[in-house]
DNA sequence: CTATTTTGCTTCGACTTCGAAGCAAAGTAC
DNA sequence: GTACTTTGCTTCGAAGTCGAAGCAAAATAG
């Protein structure tokens, strides 16, 4: 199992650059997104994928399918409805069926759906700036979007692993 | 409340540059998470957050107080001991009270953790380096490690928002 | 030494999340 | 047209997650 060549494209480790480099980048991402939900909910008393949800119909003239909303928001489709059914109870969108497609769910942001998330977007903004932006160079801004833009685009043009890998153990934990 | 000058310094909005970077990098770890975790699953019958604990203990030398463990994974207390309960369960970590300090717990990793973290580790590894590393360049590979450190250092420095910042609604959608 | 506060962890209930299963509309094959 | 598959969404049950409350040991105050 230990590896012996010390060099960092052997199959075994990650060299310290690498390690630092995933470690700072989970954990920061991690830290940011409690920060941000903190703020969310104290703010606007929504969670981070209802701002989320909010800031994709906001930004897509009102309107998108459910599976329009999935596209882009990591998360399963079941979270989806559930969260869709909050918003609506809370009166911030709107489900309808869609005329072309009877099976799609139109969902359409309201009048208070768009209140609220422009009640909430400017401490976003604030807290975003104040955690993640700050300590950056105009240099560093451009270095992170560059590099988590191809990430991302690399990430969601891998093909899914195949079917079924394998599974070698069943639930030691859990 | 509106915001007039196009600038990026401006207390409205943020320019598309500091969007891009800020979403890609919210979406792209999003993504590496769940691939990680599904790798994990499948691969050790864990998650994510467990291989986080295994790893640490294994990298404490198989001993941490509970503490000493929710330090570093970004966590609730609550959920680390539902953790916690679940690796011992499993037979993966051992809880024992402290000697020097009746009310700390102190956890160790079993051999039978330590020989599963062995297994899943270079799958886990494999996995970050198809999603995340092959992408990057040397260059970039600093660049991230060192833009994320900093950032992630920041936040751990930042003051707490102080107590009570205010409320202003209770509950739109939750 | 006793009273108070702090610290370390767990318990509890409410909520969120996920994947599997289910259902109906739309698309495809024949 | 009828059978089969795919697609879009929801329902369901099993976990996982969180914050508040609780409890006991330790530190601090007086």
């Amino acid at each position: 199992m230990t590896g012996s060549s010390p060099d960092s494209s052997a199959s075994d480790g990650l060299d310290p650059q690498q390690l630092d480099a995933y470690f700072a980048l989970m954990e920061a991402v991690g830290l940011l997104e409690h920060q941000v939900e903190q703020h969310l909910r104290a703010d606007g008393g929504i969670s981070y994928v209802q701002f989320q949800l909010l800031a994709r119909l906001a930004g897509a003239n009102g309107q998108l399918t459910m599976t329009q909303l999935a596209d882009g928001v990591v998360y399963s489709r079941s979270g989806l409805t559930y969260q869709a059914g909050l918003l609506e109870k809370a009166g911030l969108i709107t489900r309808g069926t869609s005329a072309d497609d009877e099976r799609s769910t139109v969902v359409t942001i309201t009048d208070a759906g768009l209140a609220l998330f422009g009640q909430v977007l400017p401490g976003h903004v604030q807290v975003v700036r104040r955690l993640l932006l700050a300590p950056l160079s105009a240099d560093d801004l451009r270095n992170l979007g560059d590099i988590m833009t191809r990430v991302r685009d690399h990430m969601r043009n891998e093909p899914p692993r195949s079917a079924a890998p394998r599974k070698r153990r069943v639930n030691p934990a859990g």
